[in-house]
DNA sequence: GCGTTCATTATACACCTGTAGACTTAAAAG
DNA sequence: CTTTTAAGTCTACAGGTGTATAATGAACGC
């Protein structure tokens, strides 16, 4: 396909395609469930080309959960400039398939390492963060850090239905009808009240 | 503490005890993250135990999901029989403090084995199984599938962002707060609008 | 009492894990 | 060409996994 120039480009790119292969194999199989051998066969090289790149399987799960928590998790801001916010939140949640690399990637990386201590002090520490910014940035009202961990849990919630359990509705239903459902619902708990619009 | 009356009522004491430990490391490594050495020496006993009772590791799980998954999930009948069943279903769900044995343990179970294809198989059907009771039994209105769905995965975020991240607003907040913003929108998907009542 | 039965353990095996060190191989520099 | 440098692989090790088989030891029926 893409002939390196060099040697040291050739390394970048074996870098990468390790990076890209362990972010799959910790979104699918948690931190512990992923093999560095498998992760290395499916990049093209011998396992021992992950602890020369990353130092270790630590190390290397810390750079993904770097590299893909690096934007912002859900709440981007452009959600909240729309002229409602509730529902373009709501379809972004919806229109994000699942099957490609998404931002919520990381979510599901997240949770599936929790398993182990190591992972899940990262991960606390990203959704804390993640937690942080939606509760000063997006919600309004009282109760704001409620209501940013209640919009996170339902954003984790529908998105883990989707992803891991395969829910039939979420999976494969209409996205509009699951938008409409949401918006009132994520509105709610905005603390910015959007127009009915069902009628 | 208590004396078995005979080799049978020990034998009977024991399984119960691996069962009850296994139920422990399931919910809190995962099928694959959790050791039947592990297990066993919580439970007092070798790792054979298992075997000799359960007959294998999957077959360990396959009971501990069993056991844990008898009792309907978390829309049982008697929210609904409340005069205000969102309210009552918002402070149910609140009210399951997660550090002993809950409904809800059987979900942290499920969602942490879902890194194992065969813990998989079995946690969707019974989350599939969960969705269809909802639907058919407790939510009203229009797309009575996609409502069912979501709160379902409203129920199950909540519950991973307490018990497996720990977040804060959701782990050690008050729980009339969060039953207060969640009441409207448990409402919303129920489709049993419920009286705002916070005045 | 003896012999049986069954709960329990000890030992062992084959496999997999992450990782360290020596080795090979090919690209760059002289 | 030769020498050097770094990417990549091979082999191996210590520790863990689930599990099968053999041995132990105490409670039961007779």
């Amino acid at each position: 396909m893409n002939a390196p120039e060099g040697r040291s480009a050739k390394a970048a790119a074996t870098r990468a395609a390790i990076l890209a292969s362990a972010r799959r194999a910790f979104a699918q199989h948690g931190y512990e469930g992923a093999g560095l051998r498998g992760i290395a066969e499916e990049a093209g090289v011998t396992a021992m080309m992950v602890n020369r790149y990353f130092g270790s399987k630590e190390g290397l799960f810390g750079e993904v959960v770097h590299d893909t928590m690096r934007d912002p998790v859900i709440l981007s801001p452009v959600n909240l400039a729309a002229a409602d916010p509730a529902r373009a939140f709501a379809e972004a949640l919806v229109g994000l398939t699942g099957t490609e690399a998404t931002p919520l990637d990381g979510f599901l990386i997240l949770f599936r390492s929790t398993t182990s201590d190591t992972a899940a002090r990262i991960a606390r520490a990203r959704i804390a963060e993640a937690h942080q910014r939606t509760a000063e940035g997006s919600v309004a009202g009282e109760h704001a850090a409620e209501r940013a961990a209640l919009l996170l849990s339902l954003v984790a919630g529908v998105q883990m239905m989707r992803q891991m359990m395969q829910l039939a509705p979420l999976a494969g239903a209409d996205p509009a009808v699951l938008a409409g459902l949401l918006t009132p619902v994520i509105g709610l708990l905005l603390g910015r009240v959007s127009a009915p619009s069902q009628g």
